[in-house]
This record gives structure tokens, sequence and C-alpha cells, in this order.
DNA sequence: ATACGTGCAAAGTATTTGCAAACGG
DNA sequence: CCGTTTGCAAATACTTTGCACGTAT
């Protein structure tokens, strides 16, 4: 589970950034967390934490991150965007967006996976990243 | 290909709504586009065409169109929304990003819509949309 | 005539950028 | 030490909201 920020730590220092500061704070977040997190909300609990980073080093340290493939950047339709630890594996996942209340859930499916595989060799593209979102509406909001 | 304006603008005096200005001029610029515009760029093209429709009109009959469901939703990772006609049938469609340059493809695949089906299922929503966005890098942009 | 639609301008949020100070190696 | 990283504040960009006027029905 802590298996991510370790890896993280060391692909970065690997490709010659320093982790001291805000960025291994940000990565001791994502690390921490299962699900999506907003910039804005690693902020606010950074900022709970005592952590006097600037919302400014979170976007630094999120882009960063992303293009190291280490993170995950994921939008919901909700106007701002969402970032996850793209773990090892068996973790991978999509989600499923409530219209009603605005929750979301997680799930994940072989098959699907394996129609996103054969898909990508279709297209023209080199493929390395897919992302599915589900919308509907939820037990609660259902009537 | 002039089918969908029509059926939205009957279904909006359908459901109450007039019909009148900047919502059919939204209505048009969507109708004549294959593929996904953002609310500026379709305002720019509104504006280029002599008409004086304000931003805010052009976000307001989107939200609208949205909602009765005339009009997919769509976001593709560069921090805005796109927005498309939700066309009968036959044109349902996904989209390919290019991370180097921007460059978005559009591709379509039975197998893969018959996944997201039974995936549909599966999780306890009562789905009614789904959004499938491929990232990579396009052939100009591999090397 | 009257409620609905519209354009403009101002406000609100998320995100990016410039820069001097702090910091890791 | 020296270049990277950081926090702050200002700037951007997209989107939403308030309001008075115009318009379809």
């Amino acid at each position: 589970m802590d298996d991510w920020q370790a890896h993280a730590a060391r692909t970065l220092r690997e490709a010659g950034f320093r982790t001291g500061g805000a960025r291994a704070r940000v990565l001791g977040v994502l690390g921490a967390e299962s699900c999506c997190l907003s910039a804005q909300e690693i902020f606010a609990r950074l900022r709970a934490h005592g952590s006097p980073v600037g919302i400014a080093s979170v976007y630094r340290a999120l882009e960063l991150l992303v293009e190291l493939r280490l993170v995950q950047r994921v939008e919901l339709g909700e106007g701002l965007a969402r970032y996850e630890a793209r773990r090892p594996d068996g973790d991978h996942h999509h989600h499923v967006v409530c219209d009603g209340c605005g929750r979301v859930d997680a799930f994940s499916d072989e098959s699907l996976e394996a129609a996103l595989a054969e898909v990508a060799d279709g297209v023209g593209f080199a493929v390395d990243a897919h992302d599915v979102v589900l919308r509907g509406a939820c037990g609660d909001c259902r009537g």
C-alpha cells in the first residue's frame, strides 16, 4: 500500500528530481488515498496537516507526476481535474458518477479492459492510457 | 445530417421552451459539426457569422441541451468542456487524444460498446451515458 | 401583455506564471 | 555554493450569475 510512494520517490530521484519538500508531501497524500483527489483537496489536506505548502507547488508536483506516468489524471465532468496514484497492477479501475448527487464509485472489469486493448490497436495512435466514465443515477437518486 | 437539428428543435418546443434566438443558433452550429466543439469555439463561430450572441447564452443553451440529452458533454483533458450532438444512432463514437499535439480523432467499436453495456449492469447505478477517452501519441508525434 | 430569453458586465473558480527567498545535494 | 524547488501574489481562462431589456407566444 505504501509501495507506490516509495516507488514514486525513487523514480523521481532517478529522473534527476529532488524529492524534499512539497513534492514529497503530495506523494504522501496520493499514496494514502485509494481514489481520485482534486488539486484543491490535496492542498486542503496538506494545509490542515500544518504544511505551509502553496497551491502552485501542488499543481506543479501533479503536472510532473503525470508526465512521469506515476499519477493518472481523471476528469469526471465536474469542471476540475482529479488525480490518483498509478499503482503497479491489480488496482486499475474506472469511475461511475451520479448525475444527481455527484457521488463517485469505482469499478473494474476484465473484459472491458480486453475490449479497450483491442480497440487501442485499431486506432492509428500509440495508446498508453485510457479513461472510462459511466454516468447515471445512483441508488439513492433514482425515482 | 440536418435531421438532428430539426429533432432537437422539436424536442425543445415539446418540453415547453422557446426556440428563437441564441438557442437556435447554437443548435445550428452543433448540427453542422460532426465532432466535439468547446463553448468558446461555438461562441467564436457565431460571432464570426455576425450574430451578436453572448457567451453566457451559449453556456446556458448547452446546459439545457445536455439536460435534455440532446447534446453530449465530453472532456478530453484539456481543462475545458466540449459538446457534440447526440445523433439518433449509427454515429456513437469515442475519442483518442494525442498527448503531444492535442490532435483528436474519433473511433467506434461494437465489442467495446457491448462490454460497456455489460459493465453498466454490474455497477449499482442506472447508467444512461458513458465516455471513453484513449490517450497516446499520434503518428506525427511518435519518435 | 407577460413570462421567458438574451446580452452585457461582474463575479467565481480552477489553474498557470513571475519572482525572490529557501533549500537540497 | 549553485541550481532546483517553493510559497506568495498576480495573472489567465473558463464558466456562472445578476440584471435590465428584448421577444416569442
